[in-house]
This record gives C-alpha cells, sequence and structure tokens, in this order.
DNA sequence: TAGCAACTGTTGCTATGGCAACTATTGTTT
DNA sequence: AAACAATAGTTGCCATAGCAACAGTTGCTA
C-alpha cells in the first residue's frame, strides 16, 4: 500500500458525493413542493416496507441514532404522516405506522426517488453498482 | 437498468458507510484526547497544505458551506489553532492560516488518520481504491 | 420480594449542514 | 459621482448526528 494511497482521501470522496445526491434530493423535493426532508423520505419508505416497527428497529434499519429517530419521528406525526401505539405487553414499546396521509405521500415522492437514482446512475452499469456495493461493505466490514 | 437496481439503496449504503467511518475516527480522536472533531480535522489539514486561504477557497476545497466554514473555523481560533489576518487590499478578505500550535496538531493527529486510513482499506486493494474513485466521481458528475 | 440490571424512549447539549437575510466592501455602469 | 451589482463573510433559523443523563418499564436474581 504506497503512501499516495492511504492519503488520498476517500473519507472526502464520500462526503462530497453523499452531500451533492442529498442536496439534490432536497431541491427536487422542494421544487415539486413534497414538503419533506431527505432523511424523513428515507424513514417513511422504511415504515411504508415494515408497516409497524419501534424507533429502535427503525435506528437499525436506517442506520441512524435512535435520538435522531426519536426527532424526526416527532415532525412526522405533526405532519400527520406517522402514528404511534403503545404496545399492549411492553408499556416501553411504541410501535410507529404510516397513516392513510404517510401511505399517500410515500406513493406521491416514490416515482421521482426512482427517477432520480437513475439519474445518479446514467452512465453507470449494474457491474459498477455490485462494485460499489462491494467495496463499501468491505470498508464498512474493516471498520471496528 | 433493472428496477432492482434503481430501488437498491446506494445513497443509504454511502450513508451507513461514512457514518461510520466518521464515528470510528471521533472515537479515537477523543480515545487520545486529540481535543478536535473530524471536521475540525478535514480544516486543519487543508489549512496545513494551503498554508494561507481563504473561506470561500477552504469551502470550495472541501465541500463544505460557507456558513459551515465560517463556524468551525470560530471554534477553531477559540482553541488557538487558526489565526485570522485580514487583507490589505481587499478589506472583505480574511486569510486563514494555522498557528503554531495548529500545526503541532496537525503533526500531531496525522499519523493516527494514516493509521485509520490503512484500517479502512486493510482488505482492498489499489484497484479497488480506483475503481471506489471513478464510480463516485461519475455518480458526482451524473448529478445536475 | 426487594434490588438491580437491562431495555425503550426522551431531553439537553454541542457540532455540522444548508438556506435566507444581512452588513460591509469592491467593482461596474451610466 | 451616484446607483447598482457582485463579492466576502456573519447571523438566524431549522434539521440531522451523537453523546450523556434521565424516566419509566420489565426481567432477573439473591
Amino acid at each position: 500500500m504506497t503512501d499516495t494511497f492511504v492519503s488520498n482521501p476517500s473519507f472526502f470522496k464520500l462526503d462530497a458525493t453523499l452531500k451533492k445526491l442529498r442536496n439534490y434530493w432536497q431541491k427536487m423535493f422542494d421544487a415539486q413542493q413534497k414538503d419533506i426532508t431527505v432523511d424523513q423520505w428515507l424513514l417513511i419508505e422504511n415504515l411504508y416496507k415494515h408497516k409497524k416497527t419501534t424507533h429502535n428497529e427503525l435506528a437499525r434499519n436506517t442506520s441512524k441514532d435512535i435520538t435522531t429517530i426519536s426527532r424526526i419521528i416527532e415532525l412526522l406525526v405533526k405532519k400527520g404522516l406517522v402514528k404511534r401505539e403503545a404496545d399492549v405487553q411492553d408499556r416501553r414499546k411504541v410501535y410507529l405506522q404510516l397513516t392513510p396521509a404517510g401511505v399517500d405521500k410515500y406513493k406521491d415522492v416514490r416515482s421521482l426517488v426512482y427517477d432520480m437514482r437513475k439519474i445518479g446512475w446514467k452512465t453507470l452499469t449494474e457491474t459498477d453498482y455490485a462494485e460499489l456495493t462491494r467495496i463499501l461493505d468491505t470498508i464498512y466490514a474493516n471498520i471496528p
């Protein structure tokens, strides 16, 4: 492993790419008056797929801190997109699920998100995608 | 391009990997009492390389918002690691550079950062690194 | 059964990220 | 020269990120 290799800023490139993606998504959301943030979208998408989950599960699924989940959910509840439901057996637990308005929001935003994903990948192949996945997974696994 | 391909969460993977990297770096900084954050380190590294820059240049070089630069620099000035110097020609401009303590901090943290970069890449090759760079650069270029 | 550990979620604090509005300065135009 | 546009940086606001401390609940164990 050369010195150049070690000192080359992959951290920086990851950060820059992610920021550009996030900004682009947010600008498109805003331009089409979707009235949500990118991270709020990620939680909505996850809640649509899992129907009924807890804060903890959502945190694991989205790779977010549980305090962040707590606060984003609070915003989504205020917007009427998510509802909380206490567990009968375990009174510590709170189940989260999309309201009908939340499901509508998911369906409304989904196609825009698909289009944006296509844009990011337009000049890349499925092999590239597999490579990126493999490398990122490896880095992830390498970190203690 | 298949539907699976489009809907697969590369955004999520980028985000998760970057977070894990950032957390690991921060924990190592804290464990060794470096008394800086990861982003503060990135600015110090940049200021070491460019010796004398403005907020604007720093923002471009680090892919950060200029308001974020302004605030991080404020923290670094308070820590005595950076000093501001007004331009004589253009009184809107402020030049930034490391203080001697800032240079010491850079030298103190550098080897730790090198080691951590090695850890992230330990099971990957230079070809992998080139691939990641190529793919991320392409995604970056694809986004409007 | 009393005590304690583990678990679920919230709140406070600080840092980063991004947009809009603002001040101050400089450059351009007429 | 006056008016205006462009530039450099700061501040206010809200959202996300993560740590520590906390409250309430549940499960385990002496």
